[in-house]
DNA sequence: AAGGTATCGTTAGCCTTGCTAACGATCTCG
DNA sequence: CGAGATCGTTAGCAAGGCTAACGATACCTT
């Protein structure tokens, strides 16, 4: 992965400089979380039953097909994670009165706690190693965070 | 996913921080990741593979072992993933004359070939939004990107 | 009011990626 | 030469992703 600074040095333009960066983006991603995922078997939690977790504890109750568009994913897979939730007792399908197609996800409190705990443990090497980074890093990483944010938006938009 | 802002101000100390910016990271990369995997489908690569295939095109001939432990896979998992890249023709298994234990693996033209277009088109969403941000922004993330990788680095010498 | 259409969630079945356990082949060292 | 270590593979399991197909329900049009 070195000689990449030689070609941004190089490059001709912001286009390439935006290609360049976007693939460090992309590389260093999936770095992280291939880092982070070890973590995850102490909370007995995988990534996707967290995230999904995370979303309807934050997201209040949410439908099937909500809940699986947030997360990007088909509704077969997401029927198959909240009943993996469901029967580690950490949320619950609830029928809508109103409309019997729907049914609604909504987290149960042993499901709050366990996020809270799970997502902890889960950031807990990350945390680590941003705590030790000094301010004006951590306003940098900030920044970044936002940068990235903002990008995932714009992606997510088109 | 709103209301972390609020959170993170009204956060009582460094070490809070330095959390719920891990925890935003966190979150961040997941999403990022997961809008990107939907370009795999044009390269008829999975991400595995491509990033296994990355590997061996950048870092020369590697043995499966150094492979597996370079993308902290078991190695039944590379033998299986070095498996399906050489039935697509892309790379090669190479036995070592010195110690026939090992098999090197060996990237073809056809895999190098195809690892830039298959990477170019994964980053392409990305790379079109990264482009659309003005220079000071542009710095910034690059700034992060170089955090991400430190805090990786930091994370892996644990 | 009835019938056709659309929507929702589930089931079934497939593939890939992770893992551990167990093994054969090979090297190394006493 | 033999004992142990190392390497890659095989076998078998679970989870997560997908599409296709289906029943149940709601909606809309006639």
């Amino acid at each position: 992965m070195p000689k990449r600074e030689a070609h941004v040095a190089l490059s001709d333009g912001p286009a390439s400089d935006a290609a360049t960066l976007a693939d460090q983006l992309h590389s260093a991603a999936i770095h992280l979380l291939r880092t982070l995922r070890k973590e995850d078997d102490s909370s007995g939690l995988s990534a996707p039953r967290l995230s999904a977790l995370s979303v309807v504890v934050f997201g209040g109750p949410l439908t099937l097909g909500q809940l699986a568009r947030a997360e990007q994913v088909r509704p077969p897979t997401m029927t198959r994670i909240v009943t993996g939730l469901e029967k580690a007792g950490l949320v619950r399908r609830i029928g809508d009165p109103r409309d019997h197609r729907l049914t609604r996800i909504q987290a149960t409190a042993k499901g709050q706690r366990v996020l809270a705990e799970g997502r902890a443990r889960r950031v807990k090497l990350l945390a680590e190693s941003v705590r030790a980074l000094d301010q004006a890093k951590l306003a940098a990483l900030g920044r970044g965070i936002q940068l990235l944010n903002e990008l995932n938006a714009a992606m997510r938009a088109k």
